[in-house]
This record gives structure tokens, sequence and C-alpha cells, in this order.
DNA sequence: CGTCACACTTGTAGTATGCAATTGTTGGTT
DNA sequence: AACCAACAATTGCATACTACAAGTGTGACG
């Protein structure tokens, strides 16, 4: 008489041996980006990810603050410094001037590609610690983990 | 006449598309850590960082630091703050009274728990996005990785 | 006893963050 | 045309996170 309760508590229980992993993991690439972020003079991790979505392709300051998800306040304060050490230019928009259109220097660019060129070794040290016949399945996972999460929170990946 | 670089391009550029996968995952989780975080009154990111530390046994003042990789000043900010808030007890050691002992109240215990709890719901929503049949393999490559960076950087998982 | 090292603390400064209120702009309504 | 509602940017105010430098108390060792 197995009740057919039992495999859902095995799907549960299966569900948090892979969360208790993902948080695992979860850590250590918050640390990772972190350290990466730190060893670049001058730059800051919520500026970083300001930084890639304008270079994504330039927008307003609402839009900004609706990507990164913060207030516009506080994406106005962080484009002011920006601005002022040379990494994006605001100008008014002619079509609608109640806009400002935001848009990377060649400076902001070029601090872009520093930063996620230094992530991605950092990233590549930590992979390179990974047998080389598990670094498919790891990028499979790994692709597949971001998909879902996009899938359910769009916003999510917005970055 | 093949030349025996080959190989090692081959090698460099798979670790960069693992590393590609690795870095969109890394965009979803801290997404994710964000939201599951902001969700609970009062309590900020590097707040819960300090008290999943405090979790796991009391410690001194530049012990803490230490972990989470602060400076001593930023440390003793933060334990005023949560101190003033109930969700941890300071109290100078006797044997030395140079250091100070840090260990959470049953509030703080109960706020990491809470906090845990939602993250860990949020991730389970996002794995319940994948094949169950892939669930195994996830596990298995977020612990490969989140083992790897430990190797790696001993401070990264210190958490 | 003096001195050095260590742990904690305080002073100062810059960055990030949000809420509330204000100003300027646009588009539709009367 | 005057009016008004919605919206974008901005400013004021308050709080949190962060580090560096300087100061204070404690322990250890000669």
């Amino acid at each position: 008489m197995p009740p057919k309760t039992v495999p859902d508590d095995l799907l549960e229980e299966s569900l948090d041996v892979v969360a208790d992993a993902v948080l695992a993991s979860s850590r250590a690439l918050v640390a990772v980006s972190a350290r990466s972020i730190a060893s670049v003079e001058g730059v800051t991790l919520p500026q970083y990810r300001m930084l890639v979505v304008l270079d994504a392709g330039a927008t307003t300051l609402t839009d900004l603050a609706r990507h990164l998800d913060v207030a516009p306040s506080t994406a106005l304060r962080m484009v002011d410094r920006l601005e002022a050490g040379g990494l994006l230019t605001r100008e008014v928009r002619p079509e609608n001037r109640r806009e400002t259109l935001l848009a990377l220097t060649v400076v902001g660019r070029r601090t872009v590609r520093t930063v996620t060129a230094r992530r991605r070794r950092d990233l590549r040290a930590v992979i390179a610690q990974i047998p080389a016949e598990q670094r498919a399945d790891l990028a499979q996972a790994m692709s597949a983990f971001a998909a879902a999460a996009e899938r359910l929170w769009p916003t999510s990946g917005g970055e």
C-alpha cells in the first residue's frame, strides 16, 4: 500500500537538495563577482551593473532605474557620479524633452570590457579547477538555470 | 600539418563558453538573492551575510570582519545597528578583555531562518522550471562549482 | 616597567538607497 | 486657449555600507 504522497515527498526533497547546491554556488559566485569588480580601481558593483545596462544601448533614466530595480533618485545620483567621472553622457532628448538620453562614453565602454574580462578570467580560473569532462555539463546546467530564472522573472536577466 | 596548439585553443574556447554560461547564471542568482532579501523588512543583504556568519557560531569583531571581507570599522557599525535592532548581543570576553564576543539572539536566529527559507523557496521556484530529469545534473554542477571556488579562494565560501 | 602588538572604537568622507515633494513637459479635455 | 492629469527628472532628507586614519584600552614579552 504505497501511498501516492511518496513521490511528492521525494520530489520536494530533491528540490531542496538542488536548492542547497545552488545556494552554495550562489555564495561563491557573489564572492567572485565582488572580488573581480573590487580589483578595478574606481568602479563599484552597482556602477558596473549600470554600465552593463548602458552598454547594451542608450536609454532614459527611468528605464535604467527599472532595469536595475532601484529608485529613480538612486539611478540619478549614480548617473551624476558616472557623468562626472566621464563614463557616460547625458543629453535632453529632442523628441521628448522630458526625457534624458544616457549613453556610455568611449571610456565607459572600455571600463565595461575591462571589468567583464576580469570576471571572465576569474571564472575561468575556477572552471579550470573542474575536471574537463565535467565542464560541458556545468555549462549546460548553468545555462538552464539562467534560462529558467529568466522565464520566471523576466527582469532578472534584464541586465 | 595540424599544429599542436589546436588542443590548447579548443580548451581555451571551451573555458570561455563555460564562463559565459556561468556569467549568465551569476546574474540571475544575484537578482534572485537581492529579491529574496529585499522582501524581508528591515534586513539588508550585507546584514544577512553577517547574520549567516554569526549563525555558524559566536565570534569576535575582527574575525567577523575577516570572514565578510570588510574593514573592522564597517563591521563595527553594522554590529551597532544589529545590536540596536536586537538581533545580536555583544559582551566582553572574560579571558581576553580586548575581544568582544558576538552572538545572535533568538530573534537574530529566527531572522536568518526566515530569509534563508525565502531564498530557498525562490530558488525552488526556479528549479521547478527545469525538467526533473536535469535536476540531478544541475545539483552536481552547482556543487562542483562551489567546491572549485572554495578550493581556489578559501575565503569565498567562508560565509 | 616599558614597549609592542592587537582589538575595538571614533572621526571623516564617499557611495548607495528610498520616500516624499518639486519642477518641467506632454497630451488630452473642456 | 486654459486646464489638468500623467510622466520624467530632479532635489531634500534620512539611512546604510564602505574604508582609511587616528585614538583608546588590553595583553604579552623582554
